[in-house]
DNA sequence: ATTAGCACTCATAATTATTGAGTGCTAATA
DNA sequence: TATTAGCACTCAATAATTATGAGTGCTAAT
């Protein structure tokens, strides 16, 4: 190495920071190169891609370009003298650029869905199955908070002679059961009467509400109970613990087929998401108040134990709350031309569908 | 080759389906072989596994008796000149001495697993994880075919005026519900009665039975039914479709940590599993009237997609009526000495679960 | 029946070209 | 000043080459 090449080093290291807008032709070269790339896996060399592109530019030119880009840390080289592969920022650059493009539209979900199934998690398992099918990666869904969910009806079944169980319908079509062990004993009718009782004291508000109700009534209403008192011991009991949302994935096997999944590095980061599902559910718990569709590449997911995947998430809400997630998880060399309409629109479904319900 | 050696070769042949039974030393060496195989998965050749088992014999006796059992098909050789591994006749030759030489002994479940969960489900999801957890392969399980669970109490529930829900719960601690849409409108109190009525009359019966009586009440005694024939009609359409019996597995990423599943061939046969659950259903379906554990070694379970896999199951009870199974899924091999007692006694454990429950 | 000895096989690993698509840099060109 | 042609160099991937070593079968001796 020449003592010229040295200071011409030195020379480069002092821009090495550059952070300007990109001009209009190495925009469109930018995110030519991450399409390119996401389409071929492979680095992309300035020759073969000038020819394919059909730049009107010299390989010279386009790397002059290339140059500037990885200066400005949009592209990177996985060894020297190899083409150019994107960095984290030049994903994030080109999804951008897509995000930009593209205008969502509302959609209204498909109603064949809907009545095809009475319960509310068989469709939820139908749209997991659909978002894996339709993007080749692996669909995920956060079930809703039922916090916000509605009950609609209350109903107390004596199992034995003090043990009861609490069945809770919600306007959304979920169905929540509790046993409750009690230390006096009840008779059936008994029950009967305070499942009236706690339907028409609680009917219309969320699990969060009665909560709330339940500590008031015992508070301050005491003793205008008279008897109830024991129906309401039951509904605290029973609607104590804070239900939590589930996470579901479907659709792994469309990872184990993609190549690069399966060699060791990406094996591993597989491997943490289906062992601990509770990695993908802090990601999108942390997110689920966020409008829109939220894109997290490579590193922005931001746990160690994952490495080059990316996800694809949107929040769907009961009316104006958000609930839950759903999302695609795949590598960071994902389709996003495809997959982010895809999770934008089953997003959007799954809001109107829920505030349809919910109604 | 010379004409000597091809002679010999027509002489080998003659012998090629010799299948007499193994002596006492041969059989010892082929178990200790299959042992040795399942240990560190390379070829067996003869001068150190005489080594390492310290047998007193030469490598070339050694030789000589692979050579004759590889002449009956219980062993074979990757290529000419590498060490020996076992077939698939080898490894059932060793998993019937072990299962020879294993004499299961009653055991009761872990209380704790039944205390910390009220519904079965929950329980059952567990029982697999334990599977999958103890074993390092992945864990199944057939879901009991609800047609011999024996219901316990049936209650009614309106939904809209003319939807009623139908709940039912079973000895077992199953709950299921069926949402009924009916021509015409009843009240809550008509149901609460017709929810006396059909938990008399139906309450100790399984599923399976239900279906008959309701079909013989309807047929023959129409006229004593008065106004219950509604009540009736709404058992009939809730109980209508035969439950079917769903399967789970749960530890695929135990499999991927194998390095040989994650080769080609074998991959193929692990996505396999993952996307059609039913090729597991089928093969354990066909084998759930049978008692003890059951061990399918590679071809034998019989499905061209599957290769190099095995599978041991054991099917449980309700009293004396198989209703279900349970498994551990991997590559042929597997540690069987450790999964077959494992499975054995997992399969009782619900049995006895089971069968105390619905008492 | 068992074993020592020998020639032979063959997968695995290490070593060494060969190739080809890529780079940066410089000097000429528009 | 931006672009391009030309050149020397780099390096991953591939193929060809060569050990190496654990294995075999066969034969003759014990």
């Amino acid at each position: 190495m020449s003592a010229n090449k040295l200071i011409k080093g030195i020379g480069v290291k002092k821009e090495l920071h550059e952070d300007r807008l990109l001009d209009e032709r190495e925009s469109a070269i930018l995110n030519a190169i991450v399409y390119e790339y996401i389409l071929t896996g492979k680095p992309v060399g300035s020759r073969s891609f000038v020819q394919k592109y059909s730049f009107s530019l010299s390989p010279a030119t386009m790397r002059n370009i290339m140059f500037d880009l990885e200066r400005m840390n949009y592209l990177m080289q996985p060894h020297t003298s190899s083409g150019r592969v994107p960095t984290d920022k030049g994903y994030r650059y080109y999804v951008n650029s897509l995000l930009d493009s593209y205008h969502s539209q509302e959609m209204t979900i498909d109603e064949k869905i809907l009545q095809k199934e009475v319960q509310l998690d068989k469709i939820f398992e139908s749209i997991i199955k659909m978002l894996s099918a339709n993007s080749n990666y692996a669909g995920i869904m956060l079930s809703p908070k039922s916090d916000f969910t509605v009950v609609k009806l209350i109903e107390l079944i004596q199992l034995e002679s003090s043990e009861v169980l609490l069945i809770a319908i919600t306007r959304t079509g979920m169905i929540l059961t509790r046993k409750v062990v009690l230390s006096v004993r009840v008779t059936q009718d008994e029950l009967s009467e305070y499942s009236k009782f706690l339907t028409s004291e609680l009917c219309g508000y969320s699990l969060h509400d009665i909560r709330e109700r339940i500590f008031g009534y015992l508070r301050l209403d005491k003793m205008s109970l008279s008897n109830r008192e024991l129906a309401l011991d039951i509904a605290e009991i029973a609607f104590n613990e804070t239900e939590k949302s589930t996470i579901n994935i479907d659709g792994i096997e469309n990872l184990l087929k993609i190549p690069e999944m399966v060699e060791e590095k990406r094996l591993n980061s597989l491997l943490s998401i289906i062992e601990e599902k509770n990695i993908l559910k802090n990601i999108l718990e942390r997110h689920i108040d966020n409008e829109g569709v939220k894109i997290l590449i490579g590193e922005e997911i931001d746990n160690e134990k994952v490495t080059g995947c990316s996800l694809v998430a949107s929040s769907y809400k009961i009316g104006n709350t958000p609930v839950g997630a759903v999302g695609v998880f795949g590598p960071t060399r994902m389709d996003y031309e495809k997959v982010v309409p895809l999770v934008d629109y089953t997003g959007k479904a799954v809001t109107s569908l829920l505030t349809r319900m919910s109604k």
